[in-house]
RNA sequence: GGGCGGGUAGCUCAGUUGGCCAGAGCGUUCGCUUUACACGCGAAGGGUCCCGGGUUCGAGUCCCGGCCUGCCCA
């Protein structure tokens, strides 16, 4: 057996290795499955935290941005993952311990909107009959949500397919969903610690309401769109502030008087009239005040004055803002379209508007002193955006005098609130003064799709304006993105420089300028509102109730006092029947009430508190039994939940869910185990010595004590021990081995000795201890078979009694090493990870890390167009289409080559008129390189025996050995430098030049002629090959792998200087290491030597071809002393590259065809039966021609005296050797063409 | 309105401190069943680097002003 780096385990002395044909094309379906699974088979993928923690490797992390599950992945997402997985599996061969986390984000609001939209269209009950059947008290939420569930299961699945049919090197088996046990672990303590700490509150604000989906809206979630509408022009008529219910009206003689501009041009004793432009007449039902600017000259003349709104009875005050633009004819600004428009005079409607919601704080007591409705908030509308009284509009009762509105929708409305005033008049004119059209920009739902109404409800806000979070968030960007212009406007986000593992200024945006997009993002941020008045999400946990009078306290009175009371009862209570996870009081103010609210903190508090509701409600004391877990209460604990009882009446659970960024916002810890990232480490061989390393995850559950865990048969806990026990007993693998074994430590032990903690192995250490912690070593991925409970997920079956595979983690992975995402995910995700990492891994004195180190943004995919791929415009690329014509490599090598650092990528899109679907061209790119790589490793393969050596002495190399080598160092060089910088379209490209144009069109065909009798250049291709397709091998794995398994089986010799580690893994190229070539490879003779070969073979060729030459036809070469001296000196390459028979210095006889090199004249000969002189004539006039044209352009730069004084003398020498050369030349085509005549 | 891109060969795009006569892939033309590859090999043609100024010995590249086009934010 000759030496070899890859020795077998298992050698077989007798069988030569198998070495099947490789078939002529590459067809990449025959293939890809079948590596995938030799991938998992050697759980190539999986990361193992205690390489990290140990110190034995650096980590490497990326966290995938979750797709939604509300549809199959686009071409987008084939470029962003493709674009993580080259990252991914070249950091994995560089030895760094790498993680990629895989996950769905469960999109609240659009998952939601698309499985209503489905069962509607289906004739199915959907959302409207699942809340009519929630209100009836059925369950309609959970059946709902089982919906939602079942879609998103489907959906899931498909997604985690396309991902793996892409070759994406996640961790499988640590797939995540945003709503998944672990994430909503997450979700619970972050929502906790947050309204513990004062960044939760609640109040009552004018929210982004999407009146079809009912739910509130982030501002981002708002999509601006022009809309062609109007400006309606609305007469209000004026009157004087007297007896309630009885204002007289105002004449334009009394205005005139007071110098009232143009009243005079009104019949004095007319009731005078003001005039509102606006762009919503509807809203007019909820005016309270009109607003004027205070630099207005009609001002003065109104102060005092009330305004009696139209059909209302409602009489509203005048007042004065800034705000307010000036018309344009009384000085306001001409080039302010708004000035245009506007009659000076803007009715406020704050319940209705942002900007009148601003007016009416500013001005709220004039307007409650003076507005008959007495508040300065009117809302008139119901959820649903139709016209209500129901919703607090206070004054419609008892005069009623727009009921005619009452129940339209706010379109209906609107048109009749024009009639009306287009119908009624004032002194005989119209109050609808005009209408003139409009454009204007209105936000829209990004969901629904219809008109965002700013409306007025409760919802909880996170204060993410808080320097704890906004501020970290800023400070987390490297010190070079930030811009002289944020930190003047925002000098406490500067970030720190004296403290160590601050995270301040780690964080780096590639390309850089999205730097700026995060950072402005930051400067103008306002609190977020998170509450969604949606079913499918993460219910928030806080528990609204009404306040009793227990122990003589008046919540209304002494609101913090009784708060203050309450919260030390409810400790009480859970100490009194230990409930572990913690219960916090809150109140709040809103609409000038107090509001009190439980926020819970765990599944325990969850408990506590629903038993508790259902004990209030019954109001039986014996009841309180079942609050305790598993014993009897105590006579002292009914007593303080008697006393609770006393102080909290009707308990209910806020029915709404949290916004799907905040789940998003917290992936990098969620996934990564937190809050339970304090989880001690226990690595697979602890749970089976024998299985190891076959172990695929260990989970983990902390159990208190033995008896816990073991609990009583029946009980959730008694029957996963049986199932464990039956699993471990009977079930088995495919190779044999039992799919799983458990093990019980001591965590106080497992956290002193770390990894060397022994598991407890006696019953009574084991029945004794009070701090036991449960390990579970899990080999199969797959679903398992055992008799009895039938197929059993083992992972699911762990997560729902509690187990994580979470250990080590976060500890070992955050901070993550880069996020690669779209630009729009900066403000939407980037942001808010950054934020609750640093907050949620801090400590009152500082700041924890940064999320991820780099945030790479790649471009958008258009169409040939320019436009968006859309479902609507026809024009989007199916991924799985690509990659069933293509196959996945061809795609992702295109997809690669494309990312360049611009904003926008444009793929031509073309439909495939045999089977309708979209494709694009420009795939073939990725296709042919795949299929010439196949090719070039075919014809490697053949000419490589199973008995190659097994060192190679350098000095063996040939000219071309030593040239590829020098240039495969060179490729590493640009390769490594364009995955550093994220330039992965030049990673791309030097793999193109490297491998196509080096590799097969010179290499290969050096090769030809001598390596069936040169063992060592046998070894060379060998050792070369092997060194390609690891670098090829992050970009078009599926092939690489392939052929490497059939490399595989020629041992690799040994080459001093090449460093090719041999795979970690089951043998898959995938875990084999980076190549290093040593500096004593690089031969810069050889190199040089190499290059001249090819410019002679070049300029041979290009006669050869003008002259029409048969290829296979050998020519004879009659060269200077020099040239062919240099021929001799390059063992052949010349003669066989260019196909010559003969080189020699003697003159030729007979026809031949001249060619110049160096400025001297060679001859070919040979070149056929007979030289067709006209041809040869016209080939030298163009190259005397373009000889010319050079010389001249040349030498005119060098008689520009500017050009010789100043530019670099290097510059200028070359300049001069060009000049000369290209003289010589030219003289000798001269020659040439003298000759022929 | 503010911010950020793009405009280079017929098409899609490179061109990183200004420095060979501006490159690649596809397409086009010519030749070729050549010891792996026609999804291939060899050769060739193809450009007012959007327009107008400026700086410089020298500008696709830097500066100023336009035009066209896309995206994000208000």
């Amino acid at each position: 057996m000759p030496d070899s780096q890859n020795q077998d385990s298992n050698p077989s002395p007798t069988a030569a290795p198998a070495r099947p044909e490789l078939s002529k094309t590459y067809t990449p379906e025959q293939h890809e499955p079948a590596v995938w699974q030799r991938w998992l088979d050697a759980d190539a993928f999986h990361a193992d935290p205690a390489n990290v923690l140990s110190g034995e490797k650096p980590p490497y992390c990326v966290l995938i941005p979750p797709p939604n599950v509300t549809a199959a992945l686009h071409l987008g997402h084939a470029l962003n993952n493709t674009i993580q997985d080259v990252l991914v599996r070249a950091h994995r061969m560089k030895g760094f311990e790498t993680l990629w986390m895989p996950g769905t984000d469960h999109a609240g609001i659009a998952t939601q909107t698309i499985v209503d939209k489905q069962l509607k269209e289906a004739g199915k009950p959907a959302l409207a009959e699942h809340k009519e059947m929630e209100r009836n008290g059925e369950p309609g939420r959970e059946k709902f949500i089982a919906q939602v569930q079942s879609w998103k299961d489907e959906f899931e699945a498909r997604i985690t397919d396309q991902l793996k049919a892409m070759g994406c090197s996640c961790d499988w088996d640590r797939q995540r969903f945003t709503m998944d046990e672990i994430c909503a672990r997450a979700v619970r303590e972050a929502f906790f610690k947050l309204f513990k700490d004062g960044l939760i509150e609640r109040g009552k604000r004018l929210v982004n309401w999407d009146p079809a989906t009912q739910t509130a809206l982030s501002d981002d979630e708002v999509e601006a769109k022009d809309i062609q509408g109007n400006f309606y022009y609305l007469r209000y008529p004026l009157v004087h502030p007297t007896e309630p219910g009885d204002h007289s009206p105002v004449t334009w003689g009394e205005l005139e008087a007071k110098g009232y501009p143009g009243a005079d041009q009104h019949p004095e004793d007319d009731e005078a009239w003001i005039t509102v432009a606006t762009t919503r007449p509807e809203t007019y039902l909820g005016d309270v005040a009109v607003a004027i600017s205070p630099k207005d000259p009609r001002a003065q003349a109104l102060k005092g004055l009330l305004v009696d709104l139209p059909f209302m009875d409602r009489v509203i005050p005048i007042i004065e803002d800034d705000y307010v633009v000036l018309p344009v004819a009384l000085g306001g600004d001409e080039n302010d379209p708004k000035a245009k428009m506007a009659t000076g005079f803007l009715k406020v409607t704050p319940a209705h508007d942002p900007n009148d919601w601003l007016l009416g704080q500013r001005h709220q007591s004039t307007i409650e002193a003076q507005c008959s409705a007495g508040t300065h908030l009117i809302n008139v509308m119901a959820p649903d955006a139709s016209i209500s009284a129901e919703y607090g509009w206070p004054d419609f009762e008892p005069h009623g005098g727009a009921r005619v509105f009452i129940g339209l929708s706010r379109e209906a409305a609107r048109k009749k609130v024009v009639e009306e005033f287009q119908a009624h008049t004032i002194n005989s004119q119209p109050l609808l003064e005009d209408i003139k059209p409009h454009e204007h920009s209105v936000g829209h739902s990004y969901r629904s799709h219809v008109p965002v109404e700013p409306y007025l409800s409760d919802q909880w806000y996170c204060r993410v304006t808080d320097d704890r979070l906004r501020g970290n968030a800023q400070r987390s960007l490297v010190a070079e993105q930030r811009t002289e212009a944020s930190l003047g406007s925002w000098p406490e986000s500067k970030p720190a420089v004296d403290l160590e593992n601050a995270g301040d200024g780690s964080m780096t945006f590639h390309p850089a300028r999205y730097a700026k997009t995060y950072e402005t993002w930051h400067d103008n941020l306002r609190d977020w509102c998170i509450s969604r008045q949606l079913w499918w999400g993460h219910r928030i946990p806080v528990w609204h109730f009404k306040a009793g009078f227990g122990d003589g306290l008046d919540p209304w009175k002494d609101a913090v006092g009784y708060r203050d009371a309450l919260r030390g009862k409810i400790d009480e209570l859970r100490s009194a029947v230990q409930c572990q996870d913690p219960i916090h009081c809150h109140v709040f103010v809103a609409s000038g009430r107090h509001e009190f609210f439980l926020c819970t903190g765990g599944d325990d508090a969850d408990a506590l508190l629903t038993k508790f509701k259902d004990f209030i409600a019954t109001g039986n004391d014996g009841d309180t039994k079942s609050l305790n877990r598993p014993d009897l209460w105590s006579e002292e604990q009914h007593k303080i939940a008697r006393e609770i009882k006393y102080l909290i009446v009707s308990l209910s659970q806020d029915p709404d869910v949290l916004d799907t960024w905040f789940s998003s916002a917290l992936w990098p810890l969620s996934t990564l185990g937190w809050p339970n990232h304090d989880l001690p480490l226990i690595t697979p061989e602890k749970i089976d010595p024998l299985a190891h390393p076959n172990i695929r995850s260990v989970w983990v559950k902390r159990i208190g004590t033995f008896h816990d865990f073991i609990g009583t048969e029946g009980e959730l806990s008694g029957e996963l021990i049986e199932k464990l026990l039956h699993l471990r007993d009977t079930a088995s693998t495919a190779d044999g081995t039992q799919p799983l074994a458990y093990q019980l430590f001591s965590e106080a032990k497992l956290t002193q000795e770390g990894h060397d903690a022994q598991p407890l192995t006696k019953s009574k250490d084991i029945g004794e201890a009070t701090d036991l912690i449960c390990a579970v070593g899990v080999k199969a991925a797959a679903p398992l078979e055992a008799t009895k409970f039938g197929v059993i997920d083992i992972p699911a079956l762990l997560r729902e009694h509690g187990f994580q595979d979470t250990a080590g983690l976060l500890a070992a992975f955050n901070p993550t090493s880069v996020l690669t995402t779209a630009r729009e995910i900066i403000t939407l995700w980037v942001s808010r990870m950054a934020m609750f990492n640093r907050y949620f891994l801090g400590n009152e004195q500082q700041a924890g890390p940064i999320p991820f180190h780099d945030v790479f943004i790649h471009a958008m995919i258009q169409d040939g167009e320019g436009r968006k791929m859309s479902k609507s415009l026809g024009n989007g690329v199916d991924p799985l289409d690509i990659i069933h014509s293509h196959g996945a490599d061809a795609m992702r090598f295109t997809l690669v080559e494309m990312t360049t650092q611009t904003q926008d990528v444009r793929m031509p899109v073309e439909k495939d008129e045999t089977t309708g679907k979209n494709s694009s061209p420009k795939f073939d790119l990725g296709r042919n390189f795949c299929n010439k790589l196949w090719n070039a490793a075919r014809f490697g393969l053949s000419k490589i025996p199973a008995d190659l050596p097994g060192t190679i002495d350098p000095a063996d190399l040939t000219l071309a050995d030593r040239w590829m080598l020098t240039r495969m160092k060179e490729g590493i060089a640009e390769i490594d430098q364009a995955l550093t910088s994220y330039q992965f379209s030049n990673y791309a490209k030097a793999l193109y030049d490297l491998v196509r144009r080096d590799f097969c069109d010179w290499y290969l065909e050096a090769v030809k002629s001598t390596i069936a009798d040169n063992p060592a250049q046998q070894g060379a291709l060998r050792l070369i090959l092997d060194s390609l397709l690891r670098l090829l091998h992050p970009v078009v794995p599926f092939i690489t792998e392939t052929i490497h398994e059939r490399l595989s089986a020629v041992p690799a010799p040994s080459l001093e200087g090449l460093m090719l580690t041999p795979p970690e893994k089951g043998e898959v190229l995938a875990t084999a290491g980076w190549p290093i070539v040593a500096d004593s490879l690089a031969d810069a003779d050889a190199k040089a030597t190499f290059e001249r070969v090819r410019m002679i073979v070049d300029a041979v060729r290009a006669v050869r071809s003008a002259n029409q030459v048969e290829p296979r036809r050998k020519i004879a070469l009659h060269a200077s002393d020099a040239l062919a001296a240099e021929i001799a000196a390059a063992q052949g390459l010349v003669e066989s590259l260019a196909g010559l028979h003969t080189v020699t210095t003697d003159a030729s006889e007979g026809d031949s065809a001249a060619f110049s090199l160096d400025g001297v004249e060679h001859r070919l000969a040979d070149l056929a039966d007979a030289l067709d002189p006209k041809a040869e004539r016209e080939r030298l006039e163009k190259e005397k021609t373009d000889l010319e044209k050079s010389v001249k352009a040349l030498a005119g730069r060098l008689s520009n005296p500017g050009y010789t004084d100043k530019a670099p003398a290097h510059l200028v020498q070359q300049t001069r050797d060009e000049h000369a050369k290209a003289e010589a030349d030219l003289a000798a085509v001269i020659k040439s063409l003298e000759a022929l005549a």
